[in-house]
DNA sequence: TCATCACATTGATGAAGATCAATAGAGCTG
DNA sequence: CAGCTCTATTGATCTTCATCAATGTGATGA
């Protein structure tokens, strides 16, 4: 079995994160793979894992290295991106607090995850956590089921890639975001941003300036309005027009 | 528990089909979510599959609807799509003998499946299959890694989608085809392509008349040869090149 | 064999969004 | 608070691909 392999200087490691007070405590673990485990289950992924954190910007795991460890986000949020040899960049998704990174357990990352802002995370030595969802198949239920809720959404975003228009785009991904901080924080019309308005056109597909283009105008139609560090969003059934399914 | 629904008006049903030498004999079997499952748990799957067929451009199910059958296609091949509300069309993905339909298994289709060609699946019900694979942890793994997979092929198609021009949309398409029939057909030059133009700029965001242009542009620079019914790759090296990750 | 029909190809034009360029803020640091 | 840097916004122009339109081709069937 591999060692556990920590990323690149992460700020703190609390070796003693095993007390089971931390999974215990954790305010993630409603929306975590974690949930929906048994006791005994939860304390032997407790076992395993490892309270790491990091600075805005920083590597958690880099597309083509081996990959040693599976992390599920605690505080913070990253972006996930596979680069093209020339530079072109898709980022393929953004991770908040409650997601798991790790669904496809191959051998070498697929992609690459930066924090966007400080962050904290749970990280599990990869090999050890496969054995563990083997041996319980509650956790492997819920990996599965949380693999398939990934993949719809991953569909979801095709369509969005390859057939929708850049103000549409633009729409969809500010509800789309609304509704998961909705599960975190219970926010209703405001959507953090904690990503560039780059981050926001490689998930896109677009550039920064057509980015910033729509959401002035989205703002200049009165939809959302554009704040600090985020939108609200004003005229909710406009926004869901522009981006229906 | 839900009845096996059969999709509309299979061409044949065989309700012997749980005879244990359909699942011995299966052609695809190599290649199917039944592949790595012990004798038993093989046993057990053959008892839930009901053999189907079903006529070129026939639907399998629709989306938004109720979900009640999973498949595995053993022969010809299917398309899945999502519409949106003014006709846009976004194909997700095709499947080939021995893939698999139903790795989200969520109460209602989340897109279309319809075949290209006459076609033929095993059909089982989804409660009971859902049932099944929390019973034999072997397959549900085997399901979990086939999502994992299914994921990261959703990943890169976000890239084609969201970062590559048109020519090596239709590069990396061509070539991402023949890689999935050289496991089925072990041909190596060829790639049928069972879909229509249309189908193929649906998928990778185009129009037919792009993707016309850079079939004859490939072929014109000797890269392919288009023939009935597909392609040949001439110049594996060039197409990588253009299709580069 | 020819008519029909669906699909593919090719050409001409147009539009959405990319690119190039300049300016404006916002956050840091000395 | 001035100066610096990084990001966002806005404007002008250009390119790629979409759209509109015509023609070609291969399969089917009378």
């Amino acid at each position: 079995m591999l060692d556990v392999q920590a990323p690149d200087a992460p700020l703190t490691l609390c070796p003693n994160s095993n007390a089971s007070s931390e999974c215990a405590h954790c305010k993630v673990r409603a929306l975590s793979v974690c949930s929906a485990l048994e006791a005994e289950e939860l304390a032997a992924l407790d076992k395993l894992a490892r309270h790491v954190s990091f600075e805005k910007h920083q590597t958690i795991f880099a597309q083509g290295e081996a990959s040693h460890s599976v992390f599920n986000i605690t505080s913070g949020s990253v972006r996930l991106f596979k680069l093209l040899p020339d530079g072109r960049r898709q980022i393929v998704g953004f991770a908040l607090p409650g997601d798991f990174l790790g669904l496809s357990l191959s051998e070498r990352n697929a992609f690459s995850v930066e924090t966007l802002s400080i962050a904290s995370a749970c990280q599990f030595p990869r090999a050890a956590f496969s054995e563990l969802a083997d041996a319980k198949p509650h956790l492997l239920r819920r990996l599965y089921d949380m693999a398939g809720h990934e993949l719809s959404l991953a569909q979801d975003q095709m369509v969005i890639l390859g057939r929708r228009t850049a103000e549409e785009k633009v729409a969809a991904f500010l509800l789309g975001l609304r509704k998961r901080w909705a599960r975190i924080d219970g926010s209703t019309v405001r959507a953090p941003l904690p990503m560039s308005r780059q981050d926001i056109g490689d998930f896109l597909g677009l550039t920064v300036e057509t980015v910033s283009r729509m959401m002035t105008k989205l703002a200049r139609d009165k939809i959302i309005v554009i704040v600090p560090d985020g939108v609200r969003l004003l005229d909710l059934a406009r926004l869901e027009a522009l981006a229906e399914t």
